[in-house]
DNA sequence: CCATAACTGCGATCGATGTTCGCAGTTTCT
DNA sequence: AGAAACTGCGAACATCGATCGCAGTTATGG
């Protein structure tokens, strides 16, 4: 049983002290602050307050707590943004609104990805990409792919972004100098050529509009060029 | 200081009883049969009748032995094949090994995704890699992160992949249930139809090709179409 | 109205994990 | 030959997720 399909209260014994939505809006801060290793039951239970043994009244276990938080920030991406009709367009659209969050809370790329990990809001999040694809006509099912491969695809533009923004973890530094000092080595020519036109070549483009037109390139390859072959659908 | 500029032995001293091949050889076969979990460091120490703590003369933590592990499946990928001179095909045909290899070996997918994970084979790999790229001419440094892009996608492809074949954990089981029942609910009429079509619509096209020629519009999209334009390159 | 069932909070505890320390023994360099 | 550098490893530490059992609280049903 998931978190989503446990009830949150029953009916007897006294009220909860807490909620899921507190649990969640603590563990997201603690993780903001201090990175995800830091989102450990007990540091969960001492910044709520609370016994560390507690918190299995409202978790079956760690697991759902990342459950929560992972549908917590879901809920920040804006799905009251109106659709154009253009299914490229709408979802490159979408995917630079979860970028965002990804880049709000890098801890998102530490979460283990499990094969389906949807609450409440990550089920209106996927209601809105389907919708905004529904006027490409693809074959039924392919639109769970196409999420999930354009999730992908964000999370790893996320990771490069954060990487190239990101303090210096000294783990960092230490592969950039042994993959340099291998470049140094002569053999791996091209990679030599690739990390040495790394600093310079051009005015850096920024990275905003880098991303915007990879994703409408591989969203275009995916989803097909304009309103599709069946157009007898309309947008909203 | 990474494991790979650490040298492994040193000029003093007893002959060390093991290798980091072997330590390798041993935490790889110990996650194929008992997921990535199992590779504890005690485990490990037993698998290789050592004590815990000698460990620590091989590696200085638990990250340098993912290390290892990542890089000996890396050089289960064949860089021989000779390059057609299309980067297309090139990268497609690399992304397939890749893939296999990926399916091998699932508990690659939990391997938390470092910013940089490069062992001597990963160097190969990248290099092959650029190689394939070369004709296409592309601004320099952007062959890194297509390189990046590229394994995001496979690694999405074989979680899918895994995830159809894969047994049903319990944890998918109740995430399905939850999904249909949410869709049955009547609101998300995308979701339901996306979840309805999902059995049946089509002979379920076979994921080799669907996976082949997802790729090839990709990678069309990101490394452009034939030769670019800077034909000055040849294959090699 | 009150006994029972269901629930909450939580201290104590268990097993497992990654990592460190210190010691005894071995090999190599000077 | 002596010192330096290394190896293997038993024991221990801190931290982690999770469980058990108990005392207290609330709602339900007869």
């Amino acid at each position: 049983m998931t978190v989503w399909a446990r009830p949150e209260r029953g009916t007897r014994g006294p009220a909860a002290v807490h909620s899921r939505a507190e649990l969640a809006a603590v563990a997201v801060e603690l993780a903001d602050r201090s990175g995800l290793s830091a989102v450990s039951m007990r540091q969960v239970a001492k910044a709520l307050g609370t016994g560390q043994a507690s918190l299995y009244r409202y978790l079956a276990g760690r697991a759902d707590l990342l459950d929560l938080m992972t549908d917590a920030v879901t809920g920040e991406i804006d799905l009251d943004v109106p659709l154009s009709g253009d299914p490229v367009a709408d979802l490159a659209a979408l995917a630079a609104r979860t970028k965002a969050v990804q880049l709000r809370h890098p801890w998102l790329a530490d979460i283990p990805p499990e094969p389906l990990r949807l609450g409440p809001r990550g089920l209106d999040y996927l209601e809105y990409a389907l919708r905004a694809m529904a006027p490409a006509g693809l074959p039924g099912g392919t639109g769970l792919e196409v999420v999930a491969l354009m999730n992908a695809l964000v999370a790893q533009f996320a990771r490069t972004e954060l990487q190239a923004a990101g303090a210096d973890t000294g783990r960092r530094a230490a592969q950039a100098a042994y993959l340099s000092a291998a470049a140094a080595r002569g053999e791996h020519p091209h990679l030599a050529a690739a990390l040495a036109e790394r600093p310079g070549a051009g005015p850096a483009e920024d990275p905003q509009v880098l991303f915007e037109r990879t994703m409408r390139r591989v969203l275009t390859g995916l989803v097909g060029e304009g309103p599709g072959a069946a157009p007898s659908q309309q947008p909203s």
